[in-house]
DNA sequence: CGTGCAGTACTTGTATACAAGCACTTGTCG
DNA sequence: CGACAAGTGCTTGTATACAAGTACTGCACG
């Protein structure tokens, strides 16, 4: 929810489509975006999708140089440990604060979540959706789940980094069996295993990383202070 | 560091004039912004500032609608409650993460913080400063720095919250103290006893909200769906 | 006097024009 | 042939004009 407001406005959709296309890696990282191409190619004006530019620089998915050219910002090693860092402190934090006795609509809506998880052929983005409605019901359950506007904010570089690790590499039945034994966990009201088996979770995801880096290293930050060219747009495959 | 780039633009100025401004609490909870009338007091056109307005509307420091008018949004008693817990998810995650040989630059400078903390005769900005260092330097002492950037982004609401707490009410020496006790334990290595005494000290900063709502609740949101009237501008004595 | 309706002054959203600056290209000169 | 410099086309930052809509004001009318 970035804007206080619900009513539609043209900003508002560019935003998250532009959003949207960087953290699918649609737009690749690197890539050279135009304030004046992208509004030409969306049909409006430089207005909307230069406040949308603005919007995503301050989350750090783009990197703006004025008289330069603004940028998909690569993903930054850095930054992906600092989201793994905040995400695990909350999710492991709400854990403690599970109730007594649960919300019975919301564990509802976690089976449902885990059998569709169990489905099988599920595309990447369709995984990637219920997982992200797997871990805010978590949160909603001990009444934190507006704390997931802020690790969602915050977790772009993570989740770009994800979605690398997953293209065409393993089956994401793994991960489903994790959340079901999680989730078998907290439903038993055990908070100890729980953690552990989120923290468990939670970092297998990130340990794959650094094995991603190294098969697409152009995709990642070297060093925050280069200043990327123009010209050099690197073409997703 | 809300920008990717550090070139001066007139944008990035005015927006963290307005910001401090607002969690300052000089510009109050529920007044009225005109994008026209700060234009015209800063002496530049709407764009930046309307630029910056967006920016803080995503923060949540300030609430858009169109064609109605822009506000500073009341202090919301839900989004303190978030950010209070997502301060202590991080805070004493960190604590885990402590090396076994402390950076000695950062102990030295908390060291120095400390010290001006105890000075006395400070003023309310002037402690705030100081308490922003030195919950950032334990940050940085377990390799977490960057992680404060988030939380602050996150902690706008608890931040005005804790201002109206002690605008006149008791002096910040008792907060000083803890942070002394605070400090104690990590330089000891007492890691469950830093975090115990972290636990008790964002508490009690956090326990004190419900009073304060009760002295002035005017600048608290009511029903968060509720629209500000244009006129009804609160001025801060 | 009360009520309804048109008018007006304000708001933000969007489009467009201009300013300032970087980078590459190309032509010219040594 | 090589090097340097002016030129050209792009970039984002800022200013301004217009569009669409809300809310209050004041007048006319019952």
């Amino acid at each position: 929810m970035p804007q206080s407001n619900g009513r539609r406005t043209s900003r508002r959709d560019i935003y998250r489509k532009l959003r949207q296309m960087v953290l699918t890696l649609e737009l690749a990282p690197g890539a050279a975006l135009s304030e004046n191409e992208l509004a030409a190619s969306l049909g409006v004006s430089r207005t909307p999708v230069r406040e949308s530019l603005i919007l995503l620089a301050q989350e750090g998915l783009v990197q703006v140089f004025p008289k330069i050219g603004s940028f998909v910002s690569r993903v930054d090693p850095a930054q992906v440990a600092d989201a793994q860092f905040l995400r695990e402190a909350v999710e492991l934090a709400s854990l403690e604060d599970l109730p007594e006795r649960l919300d019975t609509d919301i564990v509802a809506e976690l089976r449902d979540n885990l059998e569709r998880q169990r489905a099988g052929g599920l595309g990447l983005e369709e995984f990637f959706a219920l997982d992200e409605e797997f871990h805010q019901g978590l949160l909603r359950l001990s009444g934190h789940g507006n704390a997931w506007t802020t690790v969602a904010a915050a977790k772009g570089h993570l989740d770009r980094a994800r979605r690398l690790g997953l293209h065409g590499h393993e089956s994401p039945a793994v991960f489903a069996d994790q959340h079901l034994e999680i989730f078998a966990a907290v439903a038993d009201g055990d908070v100890p295993l729980a953690r552990a088996r989120m923290r468990g979770h939670l970092r297998a995801v990130f340990n794959d990383i650094e094995r991603i880096r190294a098969h697409a290293p152009e995709l990642f930050a070297a060093d925050p202070s280069t200043v990327p060219v123009r010209r050099s747009v690197v073409v997703w495959e």
